[in-house]
DNA sequence: TGATATAATGCACACGTGTGCAAACCCGGG
DNA sequence: CCCGGGTTTGCACACGTGTGCATTATATCA
């Protein structure tokens, strides 16, 4: 067994010990068909033995591989982006690749010392989770030649390829859903003004009312901020409308929380007077009271995929530029049909 | 500036253009005394404008230091671990380091790829953050003969460090809150059998309890296991003895949620009828309703301290071996002074 | 001016692994 | 016994960087 002693032992070590030279010990132990299978047998006995491992080091300076991909992520305490990270991390490991995390925290300098880490310690590609839109780094990423992976940010680039979940359907899924409880006056509050998510989950929303000649009024659209303030403002916002909307779909989870807080302080029951969408499924969805209709996301698969086409495409395969995941309604107590008091109120 | 070639440009193409060797080079760039003024400056312009990046792969084999650490997570997605990490990763890129991220999953296999991989990328040091106690695999990492520290999990060991926050002081802070809102009766709520937290926590609100002639009886500690549905089952179990406590200290704060949903649903009022008080200060715990009095542990220093403790024991210091964080703790409404009717009731 | 100390540079090797090419070996057939 | 062909092995170089030591260029002093 191991001699226990904390030195690395290398292939010329083995080579002494086994009375062959270096480049033999080096081929034996990538079981290559050149060395006679006596003597292969005999150095990886010996190198079991001797406890070696090999050096990622010296093997990737030569090979020009490293076995490392670089993930770049604004901020590993986000849970969504966290789950991601679990999806990518666990599917590199099973393939032999580690990944290095840089939590780049949105901060300018800090993304510059990510991407010269990542540039130093020759990663064989990247991934970027990142909520931003166009982040400024990406350009300086595209410069070194290695494929990058976006995950939930679509964009162009030679070197640039995608994977999300697509948010027009996650606003179809929701606007069907209200139709058919027979919702006819639905309210909308935005995420942070610069997320594009937000305006396509209403978009997405709008084209499914309008195959029943439904529409979303500018007026029933409320500014929020993703956040669970934004969610509170923008509930009283549209409550103050006349008429006002029966069911409202909320940008995110957090909103939609914030909403259900606001709405209930005003005296409003969810859902016998007031219907609540949310959008990712986070964990406290299902906690509050009432347990929140949502939109899932698949974030453990969106870190999976991403992970998985950063693999095909060291391996040389080309072609699957951006792949699109279906988000799927999770149905639970946020929703009812509309009251008929509310309906005649109108 | 930048050629934007995207092959690697070395000391050598660099040592080419100056007319210089390549050893020279490697000194300007270090900044070594060694080299003319003159020389020195002109070397380093000329790296720049070759956009020359250092091979941080090339450097750690001579210099068998890699600037990288090996992070060991049992989940990443758990929101209080990625706390953690992030306070990690941020203090590390601050200094100069990255972190390979291992999320083992507690899985023995994925334990045992986690610790080749990091032996193959010669990290410097390793930090693991797992909420096991005993991970079967840090006497492997210890073999490795460099430090590895610890978080959240004492342990002993040549190369073994940690730094973890106080489980005994949290529960005093308990124990002397609800003491001074004029509780006598306090119940416990368990975490699952194999934590030592749990115990600590509990032995910590018995002390300060016994200060005053109070104790916790055995009939007053149920068993949980630190996840919603164990705070329900536990909360069900004090309310059904009799007497039954006026205020349960529980576990963690999903145990504590657990237990308010389930005292809802019985028709207890917190925290008119019953107070309860969580652990953690979870995203969470202050949204539920009420908001929930609760400890708290400084998750982002916690990693911070846990990387600035690699640091110096990189750096070659010696000496501090545990480091003890104090909780805090966060008052928030989900206490109250207990009803004379309850205390009658007696 | 010549001897000597000092500053600046280059040579050569090291780190651990992979690989093209030549050399050595073995085996069988003529 | 010798030669051809296949199998097995070793030599030598490469990857990019760091560093001890020898060497050269420059400055200082007698």
């Amino acid at each position: 067994m191991g001699s226990g002693s904390s030195s690395h032992v290398s292939i010329k070590d083995i080579a002494r010990i086994a009375g062959v030279s270096h480049s033999t010990v080096s081929r034996a132990l990538a079981d290559s068909p050149l060395v006679a299978p006596a003597t292969k047998r005999r150095i990886q006995r010996i190198a079991r033995e001797m406890g070696y491992t090999p050096s990622a080091i010296a093997r990737g300076l030569v090979t020009r591989r490293t076995a490392t991909i670089g993930l770049v992520v604004t901020t590993i305490a986000d849970p969504f982006i966290a789950e991601v990270v679990q999806g990518i991390e666990e599917t590199a490991l099973d393939n032999g690749y580690s990944v290095i995390l840089c939590d780049c925290n949105a901060e300018p300098e800090r993304e510059l010392t990510c991407v010269r880490t990542l540039r130093e310690k020759w990663v064989d590609a990247i991934i970027v989770t990142s909520s931003r839109v166009g982040s400024l780094y990406v350009p300086l990423l595209e410069e070194l030649g290695i494929p990058i992976v976006l995950v939930n940010n679509q964009r162009t680039g030679e070197y640039v390829y995608s994977v999300r979940t697509d948010n027009l359907e996650g606003g179809r899924l929701v606007g069907e859903y209200l139709l058919s409880l027979g919702h006819r006056r639905i309210g909308y509050i935005t995420g942070p003004p610069s997320a594009s998510s937000s305006r396509e989950r209403l978009e997405g929303c709008r084209t499914a009312l309008q195959e029943q000649g439904v529409d979303i009024p500018e007026e029933w659209i409320a500014p929020g901020d993703g956040r669970i303030a934004g969610g509170a403002s923008g509930i009283r916002y549209l409550l103050e409308r006349s008429p006002r909307p029966t069911a409202v779909f909320c940008y995110n989870d957090m909103t939609a929380i914030g909403a259900l807080q606001a709405a209930r302080e005003i005296g409003l029951r969810v859902p016998a007077d007031l219907s609540l969408v949310g959008y990712d499924d986070i964990t406290f969805a299902a906690l509050v009271d009432p347990p929140l209709t949502t939109v899932a996301q698949d974030r453990y698969m969106l870190g999976r995929q991403a992970m998985e086409l950063t693999l095909s495409l060291l391996d040389g395969q080309e072609g699957v530029h951006d792949i699109v995941l279906r988000p799927s309604l999770i149905k639970r107590d946020s929703c009812a049909p509309p009251s008929y008091r509310e309906e005649g109120e109108m």
